[in-house]
RNA sequence: GCCACCAUAGCUCAGCUGGUAGAGCGACUGAUUUGUAAUCAGUUGGUCGCGGGUUCAAUUCCUGCUGGUGGCUCCA
């Protein structure tokens, strides 16, 4: 009787008997498709191919072009990688193996340690699996049932998993390989033509550092061939941008081991960029209404009582120091600073809200192996503010901030955000009430600006919840950057209070932000975003000018002094190399602009303009070049 | 901190199963006077991350430490 009703996309309507697969419809297909569907989606939920369809509905089949396509392409890569695995290590037992954005892992307790020369075997064993081209059957199981089996076989973890799961689960079997999986997967192990065993790293079981340590390997796999070589062609790409790379090439910082660990040098490159950056962070801050304040580095042992630092925060902070026996502590953080300036004197409704920012420079200890160039340190400075206003002024605070955030971080490129608002963490300071307020005064100004934004739970910070603001760069990687954080409990803390109309006293609100984050942060995500080729505003050396022979010497000097005065950071290349490789060299070092300076453009007194990656402009006044550059400068173009 | 891996000249890297090290680039010197991504020649450069052990002999094997890489946990 035919009772399975599909609904296809293009609007036809067919009825089918009980039992019929994704793939028998797809026999009935002609195209593409039937070659490249890897699952099957019925309106919402999404089935194996080689599965029963349980009810009808709208269809659309899956190619490894959806991200759901892919998550079944990988999930049942690592499966089958599980599976070689097994082969290779037959004593191995295993955890999770999920898809993630791009490949996937599977989490694995090989009784002993699996190392990159075993990746080889797994990888011979992987292709074996996949030419043999067998089908991953399903099967659904009581929870007595599938313990039995996976007690049979030694895996613990999935035991564990059934267990914790409590409802009847579901295995997929591919030759004499059983793993626990809600699925979906591909029909059969052939799909998975091309693939490639990553990296491996420790992971700890259920994510929870005091479980054991399980070893997770990260492959990735495709049905094109193509794609895999993209893939690792991106790999590559990636690599020549890392911004500890460039940092040495372009000599912008470095991190020496003689200082210390997370602790960076600025070298002169580096620090000119970062004065650009400040100096236009200082401007946009002024014309929006902040004054700027500044704060010691360490403070007597007692502020940080009063702030709770050292008791939510003490894990992060450097032993105290003795000065004339007493207790200090490097700052982590520069917001009780910040308070007692408030404090200093009486405030008046008046006068809120206060802006007050600095770039204030923390140490924080992170454990060692979280440290990562300029984007993990111990010491950085931050772009910090807060805000110290009435609650009737909140709101457009919070509404005022995320617009400024997205505005100074669009002048650098980025356009493409991702916002998130987390909520109250297990350790917290303050009352629920209080946290409640914060959050909802959050939100609020969230869905005022209209942003799209997810919810974190409990990734708030021990004071109050925080509104983070992720920027995705040119290749696509998304960075924290901005955090925004209303805070009902230091002002509480401080006992800080101003004024009110009414000749009382009450309790200001408080808003941490930094929108850059930290400068070091900042800057290494720049010079990734940027491949080091920074625009022309920022860019320590704006143009090069290249004279041909010993003969342009001095006419090439006359044009650099000109430009200096003119407030161009320009350097004369007067080696006695030929034009070729001095071009080179200022490509290499990606400066914006060179002038080629020839016997020709003496005589027509004129420059020879060559751009960064574009190559020969052709010729220009003196004057003319000069203009195009305060031009861009002026509005801090991007190209 | 935990798991795996790595550490050789300023940089990128060679150096098979132990017999105290090489290349390219860079830097320096000289020649060359050059028209849009590398002119030629010469010179310089290393306690083979640091300490201990095995050995007649260690850059190579073992071990402890330091630092780094990819992850996990944590985070600006």
């Amino acid at each position: 009787m035919p009772d399975i009703k599909i609904i296809f996309p293009d609007g036809n309507v067919k009825q089918y008997e009980h039992g019929v697969t994704g793939l028998d419809i797809l026999h009935e297909i002609n195209g593409r498709l039937k070659k490249e569907a890897v699952a099957v989606k019925i309106d919402e939920a999404v089935y194996d191919l080689q599965r029963a369809l349980p009810h009808g509905g709208a269809l659309r089949f899956l190619t490894f072009d959806s991200r759901e396509g892919k998550d079944v392409f990988w999930h049942s890569s690592a499966h089958v990688m599980a599976h070689a695995v097994k082969q290779v290590f037959p004593d191995a037992k295993f955890a999770f193996g999920p898809p993630v954005d791009e490949g996937f892992y599977y989490d694995i307790d090989a009784g002993h340690s699996i190392s990159l020369e075993d990746f080889d075997k797994i990888e011979q064993k992987m292709a074996d699996i996949v030419k043999a081209d067998r089908p991953f059957e399903r099967a659904e199981l009581s929870v007595d049932e599938a313990i039995e089996i996976f007690n049979q076989r030694k895996e613990d973890y999935k035991v564990e998993q059934i267990e914790r799961l409590g409802e009847p689960p579901s295995i997929y079997k591919e030759g004499d390989f059983i793993d626990l999986c809600r699925g979906p997967h591909l029909p059969s192990t052939g799909y998975i033509k091309y693939f490639k065993l990553l990296s491996i790293a420790g992971a700890y079981w259920l994510g929870d550092e005091k479980n054991p340590m399980l070893q997770r390997l990260y492959g990735i796999a495709f049905p094109k061939k193509s794609q895999l070589d993209e893939f690792l062609h991106r790999l590559e790409e990636a690599k020549k941008r890392d911004h500890r790379r460039l940092g040495k090439e372009l000599d912008l910082f470095s991190i020496q081991d003689e200082i210390g660990p997370g602790l960076v040098l600025w070298h002169p490159k580096g620090a000119f960029i970062r004065h650009k950056i400040e100096e236009f962070w200082k401007q946009r801050h002024l014309e929006a209404g902040y004054e700027f304040v500044n704060s010691p580095h360490i403070a007597r042992k007692n502020l940080w009582n009063t702030s709770g630092h050292l008791d939510f925060f003490s894990e992060n902070m450097y032993s105290p120091m003795e000065v004339d026996e007493q207790d200090y502590l490097v700052k982590p953080m520069n917001c009780p600073f910040h308070l007692l300036i408030f404090k200093s004197k009486t405030r008046s409704y008046r006068d809120l809200p206060y802006r007050w920012a600095e770039l204030g420079t923390v140490y924080r200890y992170e454990r060692s192996g979280v440290l990562h160039g300029l984007m993990r340190v111990r010491g950085f400075t931050q772009d910090d503010a807060h805000i110290f206003c009435r609650p009737d002024q909140l709101n457009d605070e919070v509404v005022k901030l995320i617009d400024f955030s997205t505005g100074l971080l669009k002048a650098f490129g980025f356009d493409d955000i991702d916002v998130y608002l987390s909520t109250r963490p297990e350790k917290y300071v303050g009352t629920p009430d209080n946290w409640d307020r914060a959050t909802e005064a959050l939100r609020k100004g969230l869905e005022k600006t209209g942003v799209a934004y997810e919810i974190d739970p409990g990734e708030g910070v021990f004071y109050g919840p925080k509104i983070d603001i992720k920027i995705r760069d040119s290749i696509g990687r998304s960075w924290q950057c901005s955090t925004i954080q209303v805070d009902f409990n230091e002002p509480e803390r401080f006992d800080i209070t101003y004024i009110g109309a009414d000749g009382e006293k009450h309790r200001p609100i408080m808003v941490h932000r930094a929108l850059l984050g930290s400068l070091e942060r900042f800057f290494g995500v720049l010079i990734e975003h940027y491949a080091g080729a920074f625009p022309l505003w920022l860019a320590p050396v704006q143009v090069v000018v290249i004279p041909i022979t010993d003969l342009q010497h001095e006419h090439a000097h006359k044009i650099n002094a000109e430009l200096l005065q003119a407030h161009i950071r320009s350097e004369v290349d007067d080696r006695s190399e030929k034009v070729g490789y001095k071009i080179r060299e200022a490509e290499t070092t990606k400066v914006p602009y060179m002038l080629i300076i020839g016997q020709k453009e003496i005589e027509s007194n004129t420059v020879a303009v060559r751009k960064r990656h574009d190559g020969d402009q052709g010729s220009s006044t003196i004057q003319a070049f000069v203009k195009m550059i305060h031009d861009k400068v002026m509005s801090k173009t991007l190209s």
